[in-house]
DNA sequence: CGCTGATAGTTCGCTGTCAAACTATCTCCC
DNA sequence: GGGAGATAGTTTGACAGCGAACTATCAGCG
């Protein structure tokens, strides 16, 4: 058993709290400041693959939520927002974007003539099945220092997350 | 042991992965996407604390950042920008924002011309205490549905930050 | 000393997001 | 079948953040 020593940016701040506020319990505020920084750290990482594919997070987002929602490939914009948590007057400006990019496209819905469908076009399809090969193996390169710990950690966060979606 | 049945909002996009792109290896997409909804759920809980307060999330932190630096509660601009990893160019509106409400000061700094101090005001001192005070609580509540588990999820996340750091 | 390059802060232009107001269409119930 | 309220998408205006360009000042080397 090795004496480890990690103390990373948020034993820091931690540690100042804790001479300036000692009667507070910074436990959780350990936690949350660690998530919200591991969250911040791997942002440009995971950002730089999409923009190899000339796509950003958001544009990603999208096309792969059409992706995956199998053939057609086929969605209408307030699935999409629904799904990206996101408002309907982004998601407008993301579609329109992915549309002059010739990487989705708009077409009437038959049944409903408020709404429309968008459809990954052919180029759409295979911009994101590369994006997402390559968004693969990169995250699980930055996530593979925690070895057999990954398993405990998505534990963790699944309870968490339930807990929050409810 | 009971059989837990915990499913959540990743399960349905890691599922539809699978059916769509067999060939990928899902289990690291499945946690960064459980890390990336944690905090975009937990996030509009923490904001409404802070806005108990008059405060939002990036002026919190400025406060916070100066309170926990101890006596005399003064950093400089670039001191702040580097600890709360953002560009100059926003902390200088964010410290305009916190001076107009009275919670910070700008005095000249006398070693160096081109820079200056900003200090809590006492007011500042009042809201940032307070509002950390109810940000712990809330955040401890928050993290309370992990009981024991709370430990294990900070040592990934420690490991995971070392990674990350470096 | 006195340049030269680095550093501190600000300003400017741009971008992505949101909420609110608006139009068009649908749903449902009388 | 026809109005009332809900829903889909867009437009508008606001805002926070960024990078790049700019000014003022510092540091250090010749």
């Amino acid at each position: 058993m090795s004496e480890e020593r990690n103390t990373d940016a948020i034993d820091a701040v931690v540690g100042a709290w804790r001479r300036e506020r000692p009667e507070l319990d910074l436990t959780a505020i350990g936690v949350a400041g660690r998530l919200g920084r591991v969250a911040m750290l791997a942002t440009p990482k995971v950002e730089a693959v999409f923009a190899k594919h000339g796509l950003k997070q958001g544009e990603f987002d999208v096309l792969a939520a059409l992706r995956r929602s199998g053939e057609p490939y086929t969605l209408i914009p307030s699935e999409l927002s629904a799904t990206l948590m996101m408002s309907r007057a982004g998601m407008t400006s993301r579609i329109d974007r992915l549309e002059s990019a010739g990487l989705v496209e708009r077409a009437l819905d038959p049944e409903d003539r408020r709404s429309f469908r968008v459809t990954l076009t052919a180029r759409g399809f295979e911009v994101v099945d590369a994006a997402m090969t390559e968004h693969t193996e990169n995250v699980a390169k930055l996530f593979s220092p925690l070895g057999e710990d990954l398993a405990v950690l998505d534990a963790s966060l699944r309870r968490l997350l339930t807990s929050l979606e409810r």
